[in-house]
DNA sequence: TAGTGTTTTGCATACGTATGCAAAGGCAAG
DNA sequence: CTTGCCTTTGCATACGTATGCAAAACACTA
């Protein structure tokens, strides 16, 4: 059983129990000799410090909030792995929160993580209202907010370039000489979907190019599905830039399986992410890179320097991806980049 | 600041700590005019209950472990998402940890787990060494296997009923005709892995057929797609069932993509688990389906059984799944089931 | 040896809640 | 009005640790 208390490795390392707590806390100070006997003491009654308890004082939990919304989009259980294993290795560990990207769901659970105390809170994809902001900033829990930007919010957000990629899939398109080019965006409510849209517009705009047509996907695959189909029928587009690998799956599958035309002979996909499936032959799909290393790296390292200098401010990462050619859209003749 | 506490709450409703306690503890008695006032004041003060020093004193943290090895195999995120949302409700929270699955590393987080003094402890696709187990069991924390099961250990697990799905895979292979057949298998160390195995060779040797190959694809995508070359080389199999969903992807695509072999022409595919990516044009997988929802379901409904019901025996659920008739693998003239 | 500065140690208390116990209150029957 | 029973309430304490404070131990110099 384990209900071995410091009091008692203090009793049998005949020390106090102050002694004991401060063997074991990284800085305290205890001299070589009685660390000795308590760290002998406790590991003969197998003592190991009672997180809950010392939560209770310090007020540090050591546990980080993590709000996500999809998970069926493979991006993010990937990032959710090395998100957690990086805390892990920092000794923190991870509340994690299923959500919609509902105001009301969101703002209910992120109370509850304000009531259990963590540390800090990482919000994947997810959108969070002002007042909650403020509870947070009030409560001096640091939020970052992963994949997701926030105007105005004051909030540390880690995001790719995403006008940058926007614009990248824009030129790749036009240097193949493609003309007819449409866009299935991400949901417009998200500001990833409204930036690589931007970029992309931006792109083709610069080139003097329209595009055909531009609908929004809402980053669901049944809905990229069915606006899919409008646009074959109605604009006939050769090359789509789809928000994300996820709805450019479907896009794939409507276009081969469905219309039976040829990628990328009749019309070229790119997407954005570059998930692993990306890679996967059956796809091979053209894509807008987000390195998410780096971004789970930038994450990590925000928020455990907000936790450890309160007050610091907040920071906007925005890491650049490159777009990784494969086989999905029209290779542009003498392309080097 | 979120500091307001019961004793604040108390002086302003002019009742003493306890009660505002009670008001807040489900099935303590209050009466109605102090729940009343006590409510008012708590709402108005913007108090809400600390669950850190409630689990102080209960010993309950309302917080369940959860342990994943992989998150590229689809099924997992899936299965997580559900988990989580189904606690949620509960009123549980998750602390999850990413893990390998090698013992000391998993024994680690564990240990882990118990500090936190979690009320339970969900391992997917896990497995937990005996001494361990013991050490759960001391301190009376409830642990349930999801997707795995472990011989002798008195754990509760839930699984599908893999040997019959094996065995589902092998007739309907035998039925439409296919006498070359293979098994890439998923990794040995896991019930999984050797209950799917077995079932399937058990079911090849009722109808009286010898498997030309049966090889291990360790669950890992590029060991399968490595096994398939082989296999394919030396054996020139018709029909390969494929112990997961995860590793049937990357066979498929070696014998499309390099092979430049037609599915199911030339080769029929059957996977394991119906994972979303099955039911995609690109691959449309037959598949022997593991019920999610229904593994889900019973996980939840068995951990929390044995938390609230400390002494309740283990239990060990076996769903069983269909197989999911698609387009990679033959279809027996006449199949109707 | 005395004196000064630096560590180390123990004592006591605090963190915010739940709960056993006994006192107080409410209500109905006699 | 008393008796008895059930409900509600407050008091006090406990959970397991961290930490400010002052006493004690130590190290070093003069």
């Amino acid at each position: 059983m384990s209900k071995v208390t410091s009091l008692d490795v203090a009793r049998m390392a005949g020390v106090s129990q102050s002694a004991v707590s401060r063997v074991f806390t990284p800085g305290a100070s205890a001299s070589k000799a009685t660390a000795e006997k308590v760290k002998d003491a406790a590991e003969k009654l197998g003592y190991r410090p009672n997180p809950i308890a010392r939560a209770m004082i310090t007020g540090k939990s050591r546990i980080i909030g993590l709000l996500v919304a999809y998970l069926d989009n493979q991006f993010y259980p990937v990032a959710i792995e090395r998100l957690s294993k990086a805390l892990q290795d920092q000794g923190y560990h991870i509340l994690i929160f299923m959500t919609s990207n509902d105001e009301a769901e969101v703002d209910k659970v992120v109370q509850e993580l304000l009531d259990y105390r963590v540390d800090g809170i990482i919000m994947a994809s997810v959108g969070m209202s002002n007042s909650l902001t403020d509870r947070c900033a009030a409560a001096g829990i640091p939020v970052v907010m992963f994949n997701r930007g926030q105007d105005g919010s004051g909030l540390s957000t880690v995001t790719s370039a995403n006008i940058e990629g926007g614009r990248k899939a824009a030129e790749f398109f036009c240097a193949a000489g493609h003309t007819r080019i449409a866009h299935v965006a991400g949901w417009q409510g998200a500001s990833t979907g409204r930036d690589r849209r931007y970029g992309f517009e931006m792109g083709l705009t610069q080139l003097e190019v329209a595009p055909v047509a531009i609908v929004e996907g809402m980053y669901n695959r049944d809905i990229a599905a069915e606006v899919t189909r409008s646009i074959m029928a109605e604009h006939n587009p050769d090359a789509i830039f789809v928000g994300n690998d996820h709805m450019a799956f479907a896009v794939m599958d409507v276009i081969r399986n469905e219309l039976g035309l040829s990628i990328p002979d009749d019309v070229s996909i790119i997407g954005y992410d570059d998930v692993p499936q990306a890679g996967w032959a059956a796809y091979d799909l053209t894509t807008v890179r987000q390195p998410v290393n780096r971004m789970v790296e930038a994450t990590v390292d925000t928020i455990l320097g907000q936790i450890e200098t309160p007050g610091a401010p907040t920071q906007k990462t925005e890491i650049e991806g490159p777009l990784i050619v494969r086989g999905s859209a029209r290779i542009p003749e003498g392309w080097t980049q």
